[in-house]
RNA sequence: GGGGAGGUGGCAGAGUGGUCGAAUGCGGCGGCUUGCUAAGCCGUUGUACGGUCAAUACCGUACCGCGGGUUCGAAUCCCGCCCUUCCCGCCA
């Protein structure tokens, strides 16, 4: 981690057992990496991860020893003073096994700095490694090992050249990069009249989508968020250099409303009967797009900023796999809705995000680019984040606690949705037809006027 | 920004520096009683980590917002932080 996120972050504390307890756990169960070291080596691999678990099983071995020291001497110390609590009581002398217990206790400290330093270390290297992919996800070092698992619809036809978004909208005044550049920097972007009210237009009508018939709640979060919330999500600790972070704080802007609506639920324990809970909401997200420079400068392909609407289910372990196929159902019925052309991809063990165990993403075609531009990201993150963030469930009848499931997909980012839906029904004048399912949340109007009609 | 109050187990709510993992109530679970319903009675009821292990079993440690300190011993005393809430001021 960074010199600069060390300094603001909370300290992990002197819970030496519970490395989980509040500030959220380790990634990997544990128990699996010690039972079988070998199958969780080799699948993190295929995520790219080569640095191997072998030195985290050995320290935490040492945690563990030095635990069970500490333990067996607090346990000493404490029958100790109970003696010391039932002489005095009697008004007898305690003297010297005071005496005895002031320089237990010295011992004791320094076992249990061992073992919390320990423990932090462990914690530290944990929180590092990324989800093992499921056995199934095809292998591959990047996105060309990724599979095309459906085609909907057909690419549009045109009598014309069809143009780039930057030029249709440009051209149009609805797209002023020049204006975003001007107020924040280059990848900021305004959009302005009929192109400003089509996205709360559309981020309207995905919203109503989801709560009106998949079942989800609308949530409104903030959009900062602490960086133990992050820590959850798994953008911390490696990610630290990808987000916006507020001087002087532990805030970051949000990259995604997945990291305030996966968290909802933070240090939880859920009665089954909760589940599943679904979530949706709308955020900006913020992206700092680091070593991206140079890609996708134009238009609106690429940005440090953009407005998502965001999908979360939090469900039984056992559901996950058919929520999964759910969640990217409910994605796609926005783009059924209005008729534009996509994919789905299943994402190869090189292309998929740090927390994600499975990742189908679902690409818009844009003609004007004439490139499948990803418009959601579907993920089953598995325990990975429950376990970060200490999310869990009571099994009906059943004893103990057992860590939820977290999915989340977009549903869907609106930059791309704007360029699919512009380029798409774009016309030889400049103007572009809407699909009915849009025109009730934007006045009845059938069409994004072009030049000469706009503003 | 200034001042006050407070953060305890699923919830509500006690708690004297020493046998407090924590009274009590509610809820939950098991049982009895009961012709439904309601009520009553008895028992039980947290989580995590570690160890032993055939074990859903036993032992140990930790957890009373988070962290640090004092002490032989801290839910209880001291310090810092976070959060909640009330009053005042200020700006929307």
């Amino acid at each position: 981690m960074s010199p600069r996120l060390r300094a603001c972050r909370r300290t992990d504390g002197k819970n030496i057992y519970n490395f989980a307890a509040h500030q959220g756990g380790n990634m990997l169960d544990l128990h699996l990496v010690r039972n079988e070291p070998d199958r969780v080596e080799e699948l993190l691999r295929r995520k790219g991860f080569t640095a191997g678990i072998r030195d985290i099983l050995e320290l935490d071995a040492e945690r563990r020893a030095a635990l069970t020291e500490f333990e067996r001497k607090r346990a000493e110390q404490k029958k100790l003073s109970k003696r010391i609590g039932a002489l005095r009581k009697t008004g007898a002398d305690a003297s010297d096994l005071m005496r005895e217990a002031s320089e237990l206790a010295a011992v004791i400290k320094d076992l249990e700095a061992k073992a919390e330093r320990l423990g932090r270390e462990l914690r530290d290297r944990l929180l590092r490694v990324p989800n093992v992919p499921d056995p199934d996800v095809p292998v591959s070092e990047d996105e060309s090992g990724n599979v095309v698992l459906s085609v909907k619809g057909e690419p549009p036809r045109f009598d014309f050249e069809p143009k780039a978004h930057w030029d249709l909208l440009g051209e149009a005044g609805l797209l002023d990069m020049e204006l975003g550049s001007s107020l924040a920097g280059s990848g900021f972007y305004a959009l302005r009249g009929g192109l400003a009210r089509l996205e709360r237009a559309l981020i309207d009508l995905m919203i109503r989508l989801h709560t009106e018939r998949h079942g989800y709640e609308e949530v409104a979060t903030p959009y900062l968020a602490r960086d133990e919330i992050l820590e959850g999500t798994g953008q911390l600790p490696k990610f630290a250099d990808d987000m916006y972070r507020i001087e002087g704080s532990e805030l970051f802007l949000i990259p995604t409303a997945e990291v305030t609506l996966a968290n909802a639920r933070r240090g939880k324990v859920l009665k089954e009967d909760d589940l599943p809970i679904y979530l949706c909401g709308y955020t900006p997200c913020f992206r700092r797009e680091a070593g991206a420079a140079g890609r996708d400068t134009r238009g609106l392909i690429r940005v440090h900023q953009f407005s998502k609407v965001e999908l979360i289910k939090i469900v039984r372990p056992e559901d996950s796999e058919a929520e999964l196929e759910k969640l990217v159902g409910e994605a796609c019925a926005v783009l059924d809705a209005l008729g534009l052309h996509y994919r789905t991809v299943l994402l190869s063990t090189g292309d998929m995000t740090f927390s994600s165990a499975k990742t189908i993403d679902i690409e818009v075609y844009c003609p004007g680019v004439d490139r499948w531009l990803e418009v959601s990201s579907c993920s089953n993150c598995r325990d990975f984040q429950a376990r970060r963030m200490m999310t869990r469930y009571k099994p009906a009848g059943g004893k103990g606690t057992r860590y939820v499931h977290i999915l989340n997909g977009s549903g869907v980012a609106l930059p791309r949705l704007l360029i699919a839906l512009a380029e798409s029904y774009q016309r030889a004048d400049g103007s572009v037809a809407l699909p009915e399912a849009v025109r009730p949340y934007f006045g009845g109007a059938d069409t994004l006027p072009g030049k000469e009609a706009g503003r």
